[in-house]
DNA sequence: TGTACATCAGTGAACGCGCGTTCACTGATGTAC
DNA sequence: TGTACATCAGTGAACGCGCGTTCACTGATGTAC
């Protein structure tokens, strides 16, 4: 290790280390209780060491999301890993880990999808790759129950699921509406999951 | 009409001239571009005369809501009205009704989602019922669709087909993910609820 | 190993801005008689 | 109809606060020789 290795290291470290304390503020009370100021006391260092290792705040959110797409994806992966061979309850068991992390991590969660950009920028090409990944988890299972649909009908069908599935956590966790008890969102995962994917015959896109 | 009445007549005035104004703005620059000095400058008052007849911005917001909660339901009201007889078409329509209705006034859309509320605060009853409302346009085909179906286990279906639609609305117009063509978004929103709907029997909620 | 110099992490006070809300005051519009 | 008084819409300067970001400076840590 060179001396100037040990230079990036001190700098990995306090990126990680602030890294870890934003992501526990954001757990906790939500993106909009991030602040530079308590984030450079919880990390005892200067109000202006945080713009020596991140550009600004949004870039810090971003390595937040980073990191929560990477626990998402191992929560998901997990649940696959456990889930019998019939592709339907693979999906509805897979929705079913993305609505267990949403639940148990309901700020980070909703980050991911509050990247605060500029203004009318796309998201940085990680963030998609990172969504592309949860939706190839939904391909696998549907390839297995339509091997001859074409290319272009699974990748709408498998948006179609994912925001389905979205959307039922969405307005289920909402405080807004009272919110709806675990286990009937759970239910109406299944029901929608095995309604769509369990169709007697490939369901019809056009 | 009494002279008091006019008094109130014009505090009524003011009120509306600016929920207009604020709908004008968010509608053009969302939730987040709403300022109170804006407001006061484009309704041609004083910065105070807000306070005169709103509590303060967020009930202005809600007044806003209030309004975008009526447009919309007009809007899947008169596509319904236009529907054929066959339940599951009319729940198919009225749903792209809902997709042209947020894609067509994508700010206030949003903004229905984003009540800005205090902490934690639920919303106030009369958001609850404008949302009610909205479930009830999709109970009915649902009833007609399951008759014997229990009331319980209708309004889960409901709510689950109301929240998949929302959500492939939701991820379909967001920019983030470089945005969808309107046209895959009413594909996606007609093969999720021809799947759910049209199931043979009526799909086992338990 | 030691010395001179360069680099750059680290510092935190200060900048700059935005913005919701209040409040003492005025004047028009009402009521009472 | 007219007068005295009360009410309240309307005013906008000022309050109060929060907060992201910068920047001139320091000192520790590196490199060169």
């Amino acid at each position: 290790m060179t001396a100037t290795d040990r230079r990036t290291d001190r700098r990995t470290a306090l990126r990680e280390r602030l890294t870890d304390i934003a992501a526990a503020r954001m757990a906790a009370d939500g993106l909009g209780a991030l602040r530079a100021r308590d984030l450079a006391d919880e990390a005892g260092c200067a109000l202006g060491a945080i713009y020596n290792v991140f550009d600004d705040l949004p870039a810090l959110v971003l390595a937040v999301n980073a990191r929560t797409f990477a626990r998402l994806g191992a929560q998901v992966a997990a649940a696959l890993a456990k889930a019998p061979a019939d592709p339907v309850e693979q999906l509805v068991i897979m929705a079913q880990a993305y609505h267990g992390f949403a639940s148990a991590n309901r700020h980070l969660w909703r980050a991911l999808f509050d990247v605060p950009r500029p203004a009318g920028q796309p998201a940085p090409d990680w963030y998609l790759a990172d969504m592309a990944r949860l939706f190839a988890y939904i391909a696998d299972p549907l390839s297995a129950l339509y091997p001859r649909m074409p290319m272009a009908d699974r990748a709408l069908l498998t948006r179609a699921l994912f925001s389905s599935v979205h959307g039922i956590v969405l307005l289920g966790l909402d405080e807004a509406s009272a919110g709806v008890p675990a286990a009937e969102i759970d239910r109406m995962i299944a029901l929608v999951l095995r309604q769509i994917a369990s169709a007697p015959d490939q369901p019809s896109v056009t």
